[in-house]
DNA sequence: ACCGCGCCTCCCCATCAGGCTAGTTCCCGA
DNA sequence: TCGGGAACTAGCCTGATGGGGAGGCGCGGT
């Protein structure tokens, strides 16, 4: 992006547990100095898992059946209405579980709820 | 947001260069939920050097600087505008390079886009 | 000098997305 | 028997999204 005159640390997380993957992301977040990778940057240094995983179990979030399917559609770049067709329910309803699953995803959008549940090991692209 | 009686994250640094691994210990030394492992110590994640690691990238589609700019942001579920404003260019423009994305990609969509960015290694969530 | 390309800006416009409230069934457990 | 949650449907509405065209600027290769 740019020359960094302050010597900021950019660090990739790269653990597969996606829980403690995301408590490190908060927790590192707001340490200034260090920088979380944005994902594809290049980072000086990346935090790895040590251990075998034993730390914590992936919690899965709790997602309804239907939620599932929804949400693997929405990772297919599915539209509400081709999400509809595919599982022979109606736009409403498909935008009602699109819905549900940006708030347990704890999303502003489809978008960042496809990354979130890769990311947090939901679901696999 | 529930307030988990989350444990305490020990990181253990394993760095080969005493100037960074110095400083990632000062600055990670003073953050709460995370400890910094002695030597000797089981640790949940290591902070290893990245540049040893090859930078696999098998097929890089062929993205312009800023089109990566871009996709990291639209996988981070930021709006046109979000990437407008971070970028300093115009919304406008924001939308002309994620067509440009969409177009490289072979996505319908935004979410499809990053799905498949994804996919193909091009970013990393 | 010319062209192509990355990058940027602006316009219009149809569609989609997502938040809202408000219903309906069905089924399970207290 | 009476919730309550899951699943489904519906309307309304504002803002976001993405496709289209039409330019301008700077740089590097031919």
């Amino acid at each position: 992006m740019s020359e960094e005159v302050a010597p900021v640390v950019v660090v990739a997380i790269e653990i597969s547990d996606p829980a403690l993957a995301d408590r490190l992301a908060s927790l590192l977040g707001g340490v200034t100095g260090i920088r979380l990778a944005t994902p594809g940057e290049a980072a000086a240094v990346a935090l790895v898992s040590r251990e075998a995983q034993a730390v914590l179990q992936p919690d899965d979030i709790e997602l309804t059946p239907r939620e599932r399917d929804v949400l693997v559609l929405m990772a297919e770049g599915a539209s509400n209405k081709a999400i509809a067709r595919q599982l022979g329910i109606s736009v409403h309803t498909a935008k009602f579980h699109v819905g549900s699953l940006l708030d347990k995803l704890d999303a502003t959008g489809r978008t960042d709820a496809v990354a979130h549940a890769a990311r947090r090991g939901v679901i696999h692209l």
